[in-house]
DNA sequence: CAGTGGATGCTCT
DNA sequence: GAGCATCCACTGT
């Protein structure tokens, strides 16, 4: 079943750990979501904390779209938007397992291990082929395709990762055991 | 392995 | 002009 516009208008919280076992593809390439991390709006961590800007436009707008952004001037990252619009909140995608197209993101990221491929945000939209043309997008429709996942997920809790405030919050969710982590838990 | 630092571009102060 | 929601190469065990 893909995931609609009202599973995403929930709020952030209680969406991202339903994330986790979900496919994520792009034009057929992707795999299952085992890591993401919920930002809101209250959140010193989040981009939206500041208020609307350029950049996090399409984090304001409505649920069920990608937000994406570039990080330390090298990578991409993606977000899906989720909670009422404008509450600004999303879920970061840190790590899929792959399960479709390996040979094209092989090609995109240079010959590695499958473990490795998509390990991080960064990774995974190296290896998805995502980038600025990609924010804003609708993700009920193509490229984009998101499908719930097929049974309960055995789920992972702690702190996100790579961010300087609001350390301590426990918005980091994962596949509890899985070896497609951008870390362990 | 673990730890460190450089690359790189754009946003916001 | 600083500071990143990162990744990788390189160092030293």
């Amino acid at each position: 079943m893909r995931l609609t516009r009202e599973f995403f208008a929930r709020t952030v919280h209680e969406v991202a750990p339903e994330l986790i076992g979900a496919a994520l593809l792009l034009d057929g390439v992707g795999g299952r979501i085992v890591e993401v991390e919920a930002y809101d709006q209250d959140d010193p961590a989040s981009h939206s904390f500041r208020g609307r800007t350029a950049r996090t436009a399409s984090m304001f707008g409505a649920a069920g779209h990608a937000y994406v952004y570039r990080s330390y001037g090298v990578h991409w990252c993606l977000n899906l938007v989720c909670g009422e619009e404008g509450r600004a909140e999303a879920a970061l995608v840190r790590a899929l397992e792959p399960t479709h197209g390996l040979e094209a993101m092989r090609e995109r990221r240079g010959r590695e291990e499958t473990r490795a491929l998509c390990s991080g945000p960064g990774k995974l939209c190296q290896a998805l082929g995502i980038t600025r043309v990609h924010d804003g997008l609708s993700l009920d429709e193509p490229p984009f395709e998101l499908l719930e996942r097929e049974s309960e997920a055995p789920l992972a809790v702690g702190p996100r990762i790579g961010i300087t405030r609001a350390v301590k919050q426990p918005w980091r969710y994962g596949l509890a055991g899985s070896p497609f982590l951008s870390r362990r838990f």
